[in-house]
DNA sequence: CAGTGGTCTAGACCACATG
DNA sequence: ATGTGGTCTAGACCACTGG
């Protein structure tokens, strides 16, 4: 009785490693994992054995064995669900994202691969940051919508999106139709619109984003926060986007 | 005898913290150092206390106080130095880097905060990713440069630039009169350039770039890769960008 | 040299999800 | 009830850096 995973690590643990004083055990382990992620020899979704178990077979602590696969799952290959297992995590290699252009336009790949789940709608006030990106005042009431995305099953981003009430009166009925943000647009008389500034940066996941994108909490991420204005040039839309730190490549070409 | 940074952990430590079951122990203890960092309590290039030292005052073994200090060196609040001691990250905030602007004038600083340091330049054949940006043969000879920015002496920013050495044939003798590639394109007949396509990504600090970076190995990082052109659009430089994570904010605005 | 951070071990208890 | 990952401890040895 021996899985598949299991016979996988045996084999790489049977190779000897390197003696003490050139890399850290921890660290000759994790490349030997990652490298196998990397090539599919540990593919999509697969469960490993448990930690006590993958300690024996690579000879070390559980302790060690942690520090090994903690850092596969910082840099988003392994996923631990407590209770359960530790996960190959299905990987996106990395998708090209063209700036401007929508979710599924920029990742060139078939919708039938795409998911959109969305979270139930709330009304708020705006934050200073809303208010400022949206010019609104301070505190003026606000649609908030949330989003999540999965390809191929795997979350790979989360959007939080911020609108102005005054101008979407009929919000909640005309996205409920398709769930679908153009379509509230339209509906509000903006056939099209414009990102008017977009930024990137990185940050960590909050509990609730990682628990979202299903990743370790604390795990580094992309942030890209994107305002949207109607042909007039008023702001309608204030994104907020969360996305696996090695599951996303913003591509920007020149006009 | 007890410096600052000791007697400011101690005030962290003195509030009692929660029962078990609620929050692990070492994300209390991160928690409160990295409020610490971020209010300016602990600042730039404090030293702190041994770990044993920290590890008695919060009342935690050390390898729980290891875990702490991990994740704020994670976050690139805290930088260990084997053998010496642990620091407090100089102010490495946030910068807004504007798009296609020069790298100082996107940080909008004076030129006095604002330090270059160039490697020896070196000669060798293209790479795969750079031939094909650069519209260059396979192995086509080219020239290397990697750059250091420093912010108020913190590194910010790693640059590795490529260029195809028969266009440039003056190379080193241009560059080294005053450290600008601006310069070695007006000596070769280049007046002005454009960024014709920049991607954004997210990495982990290999061991040399953590070295440059002053950042612990593997800290995740955000990537930048431009390809420049001359005005009738023939790629002339390929820029690998390396930046902390935490220390820079990309700022793209439609034009 | 003494002090520092980096690695590793052996064992323990807990909260959680599943069958 | 069992097994899982998450937390924590007490002690040890090493390599590096500084005075």
């Amino acid at each position: 009785m021996s899985d598949a995973a299991a016979d996988l690590l045996r084999g790489l643990a049977a190779e000897p490693f390197q003696p003490r004083g050139s890399l850290p055990l921890w660290q000759q382990i994790a490349d030997r994992l990652q490298s196998a992620c990397d090539d599919g020899r540990l593919a999509g979704d697969m469960r490993l054995p448990g930690e006590i178990r993958m300690a024996e077979i690579f000879g070390v602590t559980r302790v060690t064995m942690r520090r090994a696969l903690a850092r596969l799952q910082q840099e988003g290959k392994l996923q631990a669900r407590k209770g359960v297992g530790i996960f190959v995590r299905p990987i996106p290699l990395r998708y090209r994202l063209d700036h401007g252009r929508r979710f599924a336009d920029g990742l060139e790949l078939p919708d039938e691969r795409i998911v959109t789940q969305t979270l139930p709608l709330k009304d708020g006030a705006a934050t200073p940051d809303e208010a400022q990106a949206l010019r609104l005042a301070p505190q003026a009431p606000v649609i908030r919508l949330e989003r999540l995305r999965l390809l191929d099953g795997a979350p790979v981003y989360v959007a939080a999106k911020t609108f102005p009430a005054a101008r979407f009166p009929r919000f909640a009925e005309c996205y409920g139709r398709r769930d679908s943000v153009r379509d509230v647009y339209e509906a509000h008389g903006i056939p099209r619109y414009e990102v008017i500034e977009t930024r990137v940066g990185g940050g960590f996941a909050a509990p609730e984003e990682a628990a979202a994108l299903r990743l370790t909490p604390r795990t580094p991420v992309l942030r890209t926060t994107a305002v949207n204005a109607d042909p007039a040039g008023a702001p309608i839309e204030y994104n907020l986007g969360t996305w696996p730190l090695t599951a996303v490549e913003l591509v920007l070409r020149a006009p």
